[in-house]
DNA sequence: TCCTGTCGGAGCGAATCGCTCCGATAGGAG
DNA sequence: CTCCTATCGGAGCGATTCGCTCCGACAGGA
Protein backbone atom coordinates (compact mmCIF):
# COMPACT_ATOMS: atom_id res chain seq x y z
CA UNK A 1 0.00 0.00 0.00
CA UNK A 2 3.17 2.34 -0.37
CA UNK A 3 2.57 3.07 -3.81
CA UNK A 4 -0.37 5.79 -4.18
CA UNK A 5 -1.21 5.30 -7.76
CA UNK A 6 -2.65 1.78 -5.76
CA UNK A 7 -3.97 3.12 -2.87
CA UNK A 8 -7.89 3.05 -3.43
CA UNK A 9 -7.52 0.53 -6.39
CA UNK A 10 -8.11 -2.85 -4.02
CA UNK A 11 -9.26 -5.32 -7.31
CA UNK A 12 -6.18 -6.64 -7.68
CA UNK A 13 -4.78 -7.97 -4.16
CA UNK A 14 -6.00 -11.77 -4.05
CA UNK A 15 -4.24 -12.80 -0.80
CA UNK A 16 -3.65 -12.62 2.25
CA UNK A 17 -4.81 -9.89 4.53
CA UNK A 18 -5.38 -7.27 1.77
CA UNK A 19 -7.72 -9.73 0.64
CA UNK A 20 -9.58 -9.90 3.76
CA UNK A 21 -9.56 -6.36 4.07
CA UNK A 22 -10.92 -6.23 0.85
CA UNK A 23 -13.91 -8.56 1.48
CA UNK A 24 -14.81 -7.07 4.84
CA UNK A 25 -15.32 -3.81 2.78
CA UNK A 26 -18.05 -5.09 0.60
CA UNK A 27 -19.10 -7.25 3.95
CA UNK A 28 -19.60 -3.72 5.54
CA UNK A 29 -21.67 -2.37 2.70
CA UNK A 30 -23.82 -5.27 2.67
CA UNK A 31 -24.54 -5.19 6.00
CA UNK A 32 -25.10 -1.59 6.01
CA UNK A 33 -27.82 -1.64 3.81
CA UNK A 34 -29.47 -4.41 5.23
CA UNK A 35 -29.17 -2.79 8.74
CA UNK A 36 -30.42 0.33 7.39
CA UNK A 37 -33.38 -1.62 5.34
CA UNK A 38 -34.51 -3.14 8.53
CA UNK A 39 -34.07 -0.85 11.41
CA UNK A 40 -34.09 2.39 9.26
CA UNK A 41 -31.24 5.06 8.84
CA UNK A 42 -30.68 5.84 12.70
CA UNK A 43 -29.46 2.39 13.74
CA UNK A 44 -26.28 2.36 15.52
CA UNK A 45 -22.91 2.04 13.60
CA UNK A 46 -22.24 -1.22 16.08
CA UNK A 47 -25.11 -3.29 14.52
CA UNK A 48 -23.87 -2.39 10.94
CA UNK A 49 -20.20 -3.94 12.73
CA UNK A 50 -21.48 -6.97 14.26
CA UNK A 51 -23.89 -7.66 11.00
CA UNK A 52 -21.03 -7.69 8.85
CA UNK A 53 -19.12 -10.05 11.20
CA UNK A 54 -16.41 -7.42 11.82
CA UNK A 55 -15.12 -5.34 14.60
CA UNK A 56 -16.19 -1.48 14.62
CA UNK A 57 -12.43 0.19 14.32
CA UNK A 58 -12.48 -2.13 10.96
CA UNK A 59 -15.44 -0.08 9.47
CA UNK A 60 -14.17 3.43 10.58
CA UNK A 61 -10.89 2.48 8.80
CA UNK A 62 -13.00 2.15 5.19
CA UNK A 63 -15.58 5.02 6.05
CA UNK A 64 -14.72 7.84 8.24
CA UNK A 65 -18.02 8.40 9.86
CA UNK A 66 -21.55 7.37 9.75
CA UNK A 67 -22.41 10.01 7.43
CA UNK A 68 -20.00 9.27 4.49
CA UNK A 69 -21.33 5.53 5.14
CA UNK A 70 -24.94 6.86 4.09
CA UNK A 71 -23.42 8.96 1.39
CA UNK A 72 -22.05 5.95 -0.10
CA UNK A 73 -24.87 3.83 0.31
CA UNK A 74 -26.77 6.56 -1.89
CA UNK A 75 -24.20 6.63 -4.71
CA UNK A 76 -24.48 3.28 -4.67
CA UNK A 77 -28.34 3.18 -4.33
CA UNK A 78 -28.87 6.21 -6.95
CA UNK A 79 -26.68 4.27 -9.27
CA UNK A 80 -28.65 1.06 -9.48
CA UNK A 81 -31.99 2.87 -9.41
CA UNK A 82 -30.83 4.59 -12.75
CA UNK A 83 -29.79 1.19 -13.82
CA UNK A 84 -32.89 -0.03 -13.54
CA UNK A 85 -34.37 2.84 -15.25
CA UNK A 86 -32.40 2.74 -18.32
CA UNK A 87 -33.70 -1.36 -18.29
CA UNK A 88 -37.16 0.04 -17.75
CA UNK A 89 -37.30 2.12 -20.75
CA UNK A 90 -36.19 -0.83 -23.37
CA UNK A 91 -38.36 -3.57 -21.54
CA UNK A 92 -41.02 -5.13 -23.57
CA UNK A 93 -44.92 -4.69 -21.67
CA UNK A 94 -47.20 -2.13 -21.83
CA UNK A 95 -46.63 0.95 -20.14
CA UNK A 96 -47.86 0.29 -16.51
CA UNK A 97 -46.24 -3.54 -16.73
CA UNK A 98 -42.83 -1.48 -17.20
CA UNK A 99 -43.57 1.01 -14.37
CA UNK A 100 -44.80 -1.74 -11.99
CA UNK A 101 -41.72 -3.68 -12.09
CA UNK A 102 -40.00 -1.10 -11.86
CA UNK A 103 -41.39 0.35 -8.56
CA UNK A 104 -41.78 -2.95 -7.84
CA UNK A 105 -37.82 -3.60 -7.48
CA UNK A 106 -37.20 -0.18 -6.12
CA UNK A 107 -39.57 -0.91 -3.30
CA UNK A 108 -37.46 -4.31 -3.22
CA UNK A 109 -34.31 -2.17 -2.81
CA UNK A 110 -35.46 0.24 -0.68
CA UNK A 111 -34.53 3.08 -2.76
CA UNK A 112 -36.29 5.47 -1.25
CA UNK A 113 -35.47 4.27 2.49
CA UNK A 114 -33.26 7.11 2.93
CA UNK A 115 -35.97 10.17 2.67
CA UNK A 116 -37.06 9.64 6.05
CA UNK A 117 -33.61 11.63 7.12
CA UNK A 118 -34.33 14.38 4.13
CA UNK A 119 -31.83 17.53 5.71
CA UNK A 120 -30.34 15.50 8.18
CA UNK A 121 -27.06 14.70 6.16
CA UNK A 122 -25.45 16.52 3.50
CA UNK A 123 -25.53 14.43 -0.14
CA UNK A 124 -22.42 14.64 -2.36
CA UNK A 125 -22.53 16.18 -5.30
CA UNK A 126 -22.80 13.57 -7.86
CA UNK A 127 -25.76 12.02 -6.22
CA UNK A 128 -27.77 14.81 -6.36
CA UNK A 129 -26.75 15.45 -10.05
CA UNK A 130 -27.47 11.33 -10.56
CA UNK A 131 -31.07 12.50 -8.79
CA UNK A 132 -31.41 14.87 -11.88
CA UNK A 133 -30.98 12.41 -14.61
CA UNK A 134 -33.12 9.80 -12.60
CA UNK A 135 -35.74 12.41 -13.09
CA UNK A 136 -35.58 12.71 -16.48
CA UNK A 137 -35.28 8.84 -16.58
CA UNK A 138 -38.72 8.35 -14.70
CA UNK A 139 -40.62 10.70 -16.77
CA UNK A 140 -39.99 9.11 -19.77
CA UNK A 141 -40.96 5.91 -17.98
CA UNK A 142 -44.51 7.47 -17.22
CA UNK A 143 -44.74 9.15 -20.36
CA UNK A 144 -44.91 5.55 -21.64
CA UNK A 145 -47.66 4.97 -19.71
CA UNK A 146 -49.48 8.04 -20.21
CA UNK A 147 -48.74 7.66 -24.48
CA UNK A 148 -50.46 3.98 -24.05
CA UNK A 149 -53.23 4.81 -21.72
CA UNK A 150 -51.96 2.44 -19.30
CA UNK A 151 -51.52 4.39 -16.27
CA UNK A 152 -54.05 7.11 -15.36
CA UNK A 153 -52.68 10.62 -16.39
CA UNK A 154 -53.35 12.48 -13.07
CA UNK A 155 -50.29 10.41 -12.00
CA UNK A 156 -47.13 12.07 -12.00
CA UNK A 157 -43.83 11.05 -11.59
CA UNK A 158 -42.89 12.69 -8.06
CA UNK A 159 -46.65 10.99 -6.98
CA UNK A 160 -44.10 7.55 -8.01
CA UNK A 161 -41.16 8.90 -6.08
CA UNK A 162 -43.40 9.24 -2.47
CA UNK A 163 -45.38 5.97 -3.13
CA UNK A 164 -41.37 4.24 -3.38
CA UNK A 165 -40.47 5.85 -0.52
CA UNK A 166 -43.27 5.20 1.53
CA UNK A 167 -42.84 1.58 1.19
CA UNK A 168 -39.21 1.50 0.85
CA UNK A 169 -39.88 2.90 4.95
CA UNK A 170 -42.29 -0.06 5.59
CA UNK A 171 -40.55 -2.62 8.33
CA UNK A 172 -39.84 -5.88 7.55
CA UNK A 173 -39.08 -7.49 10.64
CA UNK A 174 -41.24 -10.41 9.34
CA UNK A 175 -42.06 -12.58 6.53
CA UNK A 176 -45.54 -11.22 7.45
CA UNK A 177 -44.42 -7.33 6.80
CA UNK A 178 -42.89 -8.65 3.74
CA UNK A 179 -46.49 -10.36 2.66
CA UNK A 180 -48.35 -7.00 3.95
CA UNK A 181 -46.15 -4.69 1.83
CA UNK A 182 -46.57 -6.82 -1.14
CA UNK A 183 -50.23 -6.70 -1.47
CA UNK A 184 -50.62 -3.20 -0.41
CA UNK A 185 -48.07 -2.20 -3.11
CA UNK A 186 -50.08 -4.42 -5.59
CA UNK A 187 -53.16 -2.66 -4.54
CA UNK A 188 -51.15 0.68 -5.12
CA UNK A 189 -50.18 -0.39 -8.52
CA UNK A 190 -53.69 -1.67 -9.69
CA UNK A 191 -55.01 2.02 -8.16
CA UNK A 192 -52.43 3.89 -11.20
CA UNK A 193 -55.09 1.80 -13.83
CA UNK A 194 -57.82 -0.50 -14.27
CA UNK A 195 -58.43 -3.30 -15.03
CA UNK A 196 -57.48 -4.69 -11.64
CA UNK A 197 -55.86 -8.15 -11.52
CA UNK A 198 -55.15 -10.67 -8.22
CA UNK A 199 -53.22 -9.56 -5.18
CA UNK A 200 -50.22 -11.65 -4.41
CA UNK A 201 -49.89 -14.38 -2.29
CA UNK A 202 -52.32 -15.88 0.07
CA UNK A 203 -54.22 -13.81 2.75
CA UNK A 204 -52.93 -12.27 5.19
CA UNK A 205 -53.42 -14.32 8.86
CA UNK A 206 -54.75 -12.61 11.88
CA UNK A 207 -52.82 -14.95 14.10
CA UNK A 208 -49.33 -13.41 12.36
CA UNK A 209 -50.59 -9.81 13.04
CA UNK A 210 -50.96 -10.68 16.71
CA UNK A 211 -47.74 -12.11 17.17
CA UNK A 212 -46.25 -8.78 16.69
CA UNK A 213 -48.39 -7.07 19.35
CA UNK A 214 -47.25 -9.81 21.66
CA UNK A 215 -43.68 -9.26 21.69
CA UNK A 216 -41.51 -12.46 21.81
CA UNK A 217 -42.65 -13.63 25.16
CA UNK A 218 -46.08 -14.27 24.23
CA UNK A 219 -49.35 -12.25 25.37
CA UNK A 220 -49.50 -10.50 28.87
CA UNK B 1 -60.32 16.09 46.75
CA UNK B 2 -60.38 14.61 50.34
CA UNK B 3 -63.93 12.67 49.34
CA UNK B 4 -62.94 9.68 47.73
CA UNK B 5 -66.18 9.52 46.02
CA UNK B 6 -65.86 12.53 43.61
CA UNK B 7 -61.78 11.28 43.12
CA UNK B 8 -61.35 10.82 39.39
CA UNK B 9 -64.50 12.74 38.66
CA UNK B 10 -63.64 15.71 37.49
CA UNK B 11 -66.62 17.19 35.42
CA UNK B 12 -67.41 19.08 38.50
CA UNK B 13 -64.56 21.62 39.36
CA UNK B 14 -65.44 24.88 37.43
CA UNK B 15 -63.36 27.72 39.24
CA UNK B 16 -59.84 28.34 40.52
CA UNK B 17 -56.93 25.84 41.17
CA UNK B 18 -59.16 23.26 40.12
CA UNK B 19 -60.40 24.44 36.90
CA UNK B 20 -56.79 25.29 35.72
CA UNK B 21 -55.64 20.96 36.46
CA UNK B 22 -58.97 20.05 34.47
CA UNK B 23 -57.67 22.04 31.41
CA UNK B 24 -54.23 20.82 31.31
CA UNK B 25 -55.38 17.24 31.79
CA UNK B 26 -57.27 17.86 28.43
CA UNK B 27 -54.92 19.99 26.80
CA UNK B 28 -51.95 17.62 27.59
CA UNK B 29 -53.79 14.90 25.51
CA UNK B 30 -54.76 16.86 22.56
CA UNK B 31 -50.71 17.74 22.94
CA UNK B 32 -49.77 14.11 23.47
CA UNK B 33 -51.53 12.97 20.49
CA UNK B 34 -50.56 15.72 18.29
CA UNK B 35 -46.59 15.30 19.07
CA UNK B 36 -46.96 11.30 18.56
CA UNK B 37 -48.65 12.08 15.27
CA UNK B 38 -45.78 14.15 14.11
CA UNK B 39 -42.75 13.22 15.53
CA UNK B 40 -43.55 9.34 15.83
CA UNK B 41 -44.51 7.26 19.13
CA UNK B 42 -40.81 7.34 20.54
CA UNK B 43 -41.17 11.61 20.58
CA UNK B 44 -40.00 12.83 24.00
CA UNK B 45 -42.44 13.55 27.10
CA UNK B 46 -40.77 17.06 27.25
CA UNK B 47 -42.12 17.96 23.54
CA UNK B 48 -45.53 16.78 24.51
CA UNK B 49 -45.38 19.18 27.81
CA UNK B 50 -44.11 22.19 25.57
CA UNK B 51 -46.70 21.73 22.96
CA UNK B 52 -49.62 21.50 25.80
CA UNK B 53 -47.90 24.73 27.36
CA UNK B 54 -47.15 22.53 30.96
CA UNK B 55 -44.61 21.81 32.96
CA UNK B 56 -42.81 18.45 32.91
CA UNK B 57 -44.13 17.85 37.08
CA UNK B 58 -47.86 18.67 35.67
CA UNK B 59 -47.71 16.12 32.74
CA UNK B 60 -46.29 13.56 35.52
CA UNK B 61 -48.90 14.38 38.18
CA UNK B 62 -52.25 12.96 35.55
CA UNK B 63 -50.12 10.33 33.70
CA UNK B 64 -47.91 8.46 35.79
CA UNK B 65 -45.47 6.84 33.25
CA UNK B 66 -45.36 7.73 29.25
CA UNK B 67 -46.48 4.15 28.71
CA UNK B 68 -49.75 4.94 30.86
CA UNK B 69 -50.51 8.14 28.21
CA UNK B 70 -49.84 5.87 25.39
CA UNK B 71 -52.38 3.27 26.96
CA UNK B 72 -54.49 6.21 27.75
CA UNK B 73 -54.50 7.53 23.89
CA UNK B 74 -54.31 3.96 22.50
CA UNK B 75 -58.12 3.85 24.77
CA UNK B 76 -59.15 6.70 23.32
CA UNK B 77 -58.51 6.06 19.40
CA UNK B 78 -60.00 2.54 19.88
CA UNK B 79 -63.36 4.06 21.12
CA UNK B 80 -62.91 6.63 18.18
CA UNK B 81 -62.40 3.99 15.65
CA UNK B 82 -65.35 1.71 17.29
CA UNK B 83 -67.64 4.79 16.77
CA UNK B 84 -66.66 5.34 13.16
CA UNK B 85 -67.30 2.14 12.26
CA UNK B 86 -70.84 2.00 13.54
CA UNK B 87 -71.62 5.14 12.14
CA UNK B 88 -69.81 3.44 8.77
CA UNK B 89 -72.59 0.70 8.65
CA UNK B 90 -75.47 3.14 8.46
CA UNK B 91 -73.85 5.46 6.29
CA UNK B 92 -75.73 5.91 2.49
CA UNK B 93 -73.33 5.36 -0.53
CA UNK B 94 -72.13 2.47 -2.37
CA UNK B 95 -69.50 -0.06 -0.08
CA UNK B 96 -66.62 1.18 -1.28
CA UNK B 97 -67.65 4.88 -0.92
CA UNK B 98 -68.29 3.56 3.23
CA UNK B 99 -65.27 2.55 3.03
CA UNK B 100 -62.91 5.07 1.51
CA UNK B 101 -64.46 7.32 3.95
CA UNK B 102 -64.22 5.38 7.00
CA UNK B 103 -60.00 4.60 6.20
CA UNK B 104 -59.53 8.23 5.18
CA UNK B 105 -61.01 9.23 8.43
CA UNK B 106 -58.88 6.38 10.09
CA UNK B 107 -55.41 7.54 8.48
CA UNK B 108 -56.53 11.43 9.13
CA UNK B 109 -56.63 10.61 13.01
CA UNK B 110 -53.83 8.63 12.35
CA UNK B 111 -55.81 5.69 14.11
CA UNK B 112 -52.84 2.96 13.15
CA UNK B 113 -50.06 5.30 13.97
CA UNK B 114 -49.46 3.30 17.50
CA UNK B 115 -48.33 0.01 15.44
CA UNK B 116 -45.28 1.18 14.68
CA UNK B 117 -44.17 0.28 18.51
CA UNK B 118 -45.74 -3.06 18.47
CA UNK B 119 -44.76 -5.04 21.13
CA UNK B 120 -42.67 -2.52 23.34
CA UNK B 121 -45.50 -1.67 25.68
CA UNK B 122 -48.19 -3.59 26.90
CA UNK B 123 -52.01 -2.94 25.68
CA UNK B 124 -54.98 -2.09 28.29
CA UNK B 125 -57.44 -5.17 28.89
CA UNK B 126 -60.02 -3.02 27.69
CA UNK B 127 -58.01 -1.94 24.64
CA UNK B 128 -57.54 -5.60 23.34
CA UNK B 129 -61.45 -6.47 23.95
CA UNK B 130 -61.99 -2.76 21.93
CA UNK B 131 -59.96 -4.26 19.01
CA UNK B 132 -61.74 -7.09 19.03
CA UNK B 133 -64.90 -5.35 18.32
CA UNK B 134 -63.41 -2.91 15.82
CA UNK B 135 -62.41 -6.17 14.07
CA UNK B 136 -65.84 -7.59 13.60
CA UNK B 137 -67.29 -4.49 12.85
CA UNK B 138 -65.27 -3.85 9.94
CA UNK B 139 -65.51 -7.38 8.80
CA UNK B 140 -69.54 -5.58 8.24
CA UNK B 141 -68.49 -2.76 6.71
CA UNK B 142 -65.94 -4.84 4.19
CA UNK B 143 -68.56 -7.39 3.85
CA UNK B 144 -70.79 -4.65 2.36
CA UNK B 145 -69.14 -3.91 -0.30
CA UNK B 146 -68.07 -7.10 -1.05
CA UNK B 147 -71.83 -7.99 -1.48
CA UNK B 148 -72.39 -4.75 -4.21
CA UNK B 149 -69.58 -5.49 -5.85
CA UNK B 150 -68.27 -2.30 -5.73
CA UNK B 151 -64.81 -3.88 -3.84
CA UNK B 152 -62.42 -6.44 -5.14
CA UNK B 153 -63.04 -9.83 -3.40
CA UNK B 154 -59.09 -10.39 -2.61
CA UNK B 155 -58.62 -8.09 -0.07
CA UNK B 156 -59.51 -8.76 4.01
CA UNK B 157 -59.89 -6.86 6.53
CA UNK B 158 -56.13 -7.11 7.81
CA UNK B 159 -54.57 -5.42 3.93
CA UNK B 160 -57.53 -2.37 5.43
CA UNK B 161 -55.71 -2.42 8.81
CA UNK B 162 -52.07 -2.57 7.30
CA UNK B 163 -52.84 0.34 4.76
CA UNK B 164 -54.36 2.39 7.72
CA UNK B 165 -51.30 1.56 9.50
CA UNK B 166 -48.76 2.39 7.25
CA UNK B 167 -50.82 5.60 6.02
CA UNK B 168 -50.57 6.76 9.90
CA UNK B 169 -47.03 6.47 9.71
CA UNK B 170 -46.59 8.88 6.98
CA UNK B 171 -44.94 12.13 8.47
CA UNK B 172 -46.42 15.29 8.35
CA UNK B 173 -43.81 17.77 8.70
CA UNK B 174 -45.26 19.83 5.83
CA UNK B 175 -48.74 20.85 3.95
CA UNK B 176 -47.16 18.96 0.66
CA UNK B 177 -46.50 15.81 3.60
CA UNK B 178 -50.49 15.75 3.63
CA UNK B 179 -51.12 16.63 0.14
CA UNK B 180 -48.78 13.57 -1.11
CA UNK B 181 -50.33 11.35 1.57
CA UNK B 182 -54.10 12.10 0.19
CA UNK B 183 -52.66 11.21 -3.15
CA UNK B 184 -51.16 7.87 -2.30
CA UNK B 185 -54.21 7.00 -0.22
CA UNK B 186 -56.61 7.82 -3.19
CA UNK B 187 -54.17 5.78 -5.52
CA UNK B 188 -54.59 2.83 -2.91
CA UNK B 189 -58.29 3.32 -2.36
CA UNK B 190 -58.72 3.11 -5.89
CA UNK B 191 -57.10 0.11 -6.11
CA UNK B 192 -59.71 -1.53 -4.12
CA UNK B 193 -62.09 -0.68 -7.39
CA UNK B 194 -62.90 0.35 -10.69
CA UNK B 195 -63.29 2.08 -12.68
CA UNK B 196 -60.94 5.02 -11.20
CA UNK B 197 -61.59 8.82 -10.08
CA UNK B 198 -59.53 11.77 -9.91
CA UNK B 199 -56.91 11.79 -7.13
CA UNK B 200 -57.41 14.91 -4.97
CA UNK B 201 -55.78 18.49 -5.07
CA UNK B 202 -53.16 19.68 -7.91
CA UNK B 203 -50.21 17.83 -8.66
CA UNK B 204 -47.37 17.83 -6.06
CA UNK B 205 -44.00 20.07 -6.80
CA UNK B 206 -40.83 19.23 -6.99
CA UNK B 207 -39.57 22.18 -5.63
CA UNK B 208 -41.09 21.68 -2.25
CA UNK B 209 -39.81 18.16 -2.37
CA UNK B 210 -36.55 19.34 -2.79
CA UNK B 211 -36.86 22.28 0.01
CA UNK B 212 -37.05 19.10 2.32
CA UNK B 213 -33.74 17.73 1.42
CA UNK B 214 -31.81 20.85 1.48
CA UNK B 215 -32.80 21.56 5.13
CA UNK B 216 -33.83 24.68 6.68
CA UNK B 217 -31.12 26.34 5.27
CA UNK B 218 -31.22 26.17 1.64
CA UNK B 219 -28.76 23.93 -0.18
CA UNK B 220 -25.58 22.93 1.03
C1' DT C 1 -52.52 35.49 57.20
C1' DC C 2 -51.84 30.85 56.84
C1' DC C 3 -52.45 26.53 54.70
C1' DT C 4 -53.34 23.41 50.94
C1' DG C 5 -52.89 21.91 46.52
C1' DT C 6 -51.06 22.97 42.07
C1' DC C 7 -47.44 24.53 38.83
C1' DG C 8 -43.02 24.57 36.41
C1' DG C 9 -38.44 23.15 35.50
C1' DA C 10 -33.65 22.15 37.14
C1' DG C 11 -31.35 18.22 37.30
C1' DC C 12 -30.32 13.13 38.36
C1' DG C 13 -29.35 8.44 36.84
C1' DA C 14 -29.48 5.53 33.11
C1' DA C 15 -29.07 4.35 28.55
C1' DT C 16 -27.35 5.06 23.93
C1' DC C 17 -24.43 6.49 20.27
C1' DG C 18 -20.56 8.02 17.40
C1' DC C 19 -16.01 7.58 17.47
C1' DT C 20 -11.02 6.89 19.22
C1' DC C 21 -7.34 4.37 20.78
C1' DC C 22 -4.60 0.50 21.62
C1' DG C 23 -3.29 -4.26 22.53
C1' DA C 24 -3.49 -8.64 19.90
C1' DT C 25 -2.47 -10.96 15.82
C1' DA C 26 -1.79 -12.72 11.18
C1' DG C 27 1.13 -12.62 7.14
C1' DG C 28 5.15 -11.49 4.33
C1' DA C 29 10.46 -10.49 4.08
C1' DG C 30 15.01 -11.79 5.22
C1' DC D 1 12.50 -18.72 13.02
C1' DT D 2 12.46 -13.57 13.81
C1' DC D 3 10.98 -9.23 13.08
C1' DC D 4 8.15 -5.75 11.18
C1' DT D 5 4.02 -3.93 9.42
C1' DA D 6 -0.64 -3.66 8.29
C1' DT D 7 -4.90 -5.04 9.84
C1' DC D 8 -8.34 -6.55 13.27
C1' DG D 9 -11.52 -6.24 17.22
C1' DG D 10 -13.56 -4.05 21.03
C1' DA D 11 -13.17 -1.57 25.55
C1' DG D 12 -14.27 2.71 26.72
C1' DC D 13 -14.60 8.03 26.45
C1' DG D 14 -17.28 12.13 25.90
C1' DA D 15 -21.48 13.85 24.50
C1' DT D 16 -26.17 13.59 24.05
C1' DT D 17 -30.81 12.28 25.10
C1' DC D 18 -34.61 10.70 27.77
C1' DG D 19 -37.75 9.35 31.46
C1' DC D 20 -38.67 10.77 35.70
C1' DT D 21 -38.14 12.97 40.56
C1' DC D 22 -37.98 16.55 43.61
C1' DC D 23 -38.55 20.95 45.36
C1' DG D 24 -39.12 25.95 45.50
C1' DA D 25 -42.66 29.30 43.95
C1' DC D 26 -47.19 30.57 43.99
C1' DA D 27 -52.28 31.06 43.50
C1' DG D 28 -56.68 30.47 45.77
C1' DG D 29 -59.92 29.49 49.83
C1' DA D 30 -60.84 29.85 54.82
Amino acid sequence: MKNPETAGIRAGSRFGRQAEAERNDVRVLYAARAVFAEQGADAPVSAIAARAGVGIGTLYRRYGSKEQLLQRLCSIGIARTIAELGAALKAEGTGWEVLADYMTAAVDARAGAFAALAGTFSLPEEVTAANEQAKALAERVLRRGHDDGTVREDVTTLDITHVIEMFSRYPRRTEEDDHARRRMLALTLDGLRAPHTGLPGPRPDWADYHRTWDGPDGPS
